[in-house]
DNA sequence: CCGAATCCTTAGCGATACTG
DNA sequence: CAGTATCGCTAAGGATTCGG
């Protein structure tokens, strides 16, 4: 394919699966979740409490979406009720590095940010 | 606030303005438009070209966000017809290096991801 | 050339009820 | 406790048409 150059290279452009795996693993309620998981190790439950407005089914979806990336491991032990323990996956603490620089990302440009918020809603 | 101490601080969770604030930059195209606005100032069309699967109205939509949030800049030109352009701006190339921190965890990892994935849907 | 406006379809989410 | 199943809504997104 591409055997004629009509079309210049330009320059790489982002591989779809990449990306495909990145709204997989950046979305709404999985940043929430990965950050929690980071501490400690938690049930389903105490995963609802720590993150209030997420609903059971959100939460569920979630939780098997990063596992079936292979981002967070589900245990299940067989006692009475059955208790399901949730953690992070050593694949998924590789996250945890570039995710972190996106929060100090927002952190530290926060204002600049809500400056050009207020700029554009005045001017427009 | 908290005067009681009946909920434990545990740690901190993410903040809803930079959830928020993520959530408006790291979607689905804004990755991609700002991959191109990296390389090169680009007008509308160009986008349109380098980017073949976004829709106008939602490369609009992207353009709208990215701008209001300070992060790319749009140009009118009053030649005939008109010519616009889009640059990212120096805040928006402070968010290359985390948004590439995340391309590069992504490249590296696929092949254990897809593994992962392998894995799931057999056990599944 | 760069968009706004409209229509329409679909994915996502909340709410609710039920199971082992 | 930790889910699954179903329903109804609404909000995002695509296709298309029109305008400066």
């Amino acid at each position: 394919m591409r055997e004629t150059s009509s079309t210049p290279p330009e320059h790489v452009e982002i591989a779809r699966p990449h990306r495909e795996l990145l709204d997989q693993v950046l979305d709404k309620w999985s940043l929430q979740v990965l950050n929690e998981l980071c501490e400690r190790p938690s049930r389903f439950n105490e995963l609802r409490r720590a993150i209030p407005a997420v609903t059971q089914k959100s939460l569920t979806a979630t939780l098997r979406r990063l596992e079936r990336n292979g981002i967070v491991e589900r245990t299940v032990t067989s006692t009475r009720p059955v208790a399901v323990e949730y953690d992070i996956t050593p694949l998924g603490k590789t996250l945890r590095e570039p995710i972190d620089a996106l929060l100090d990302w927002a952190h530290e440009n926060m204002a600049d940010i809500e400056r050009a918020r207020s700029r554009f809603n005045e001017e427009g």
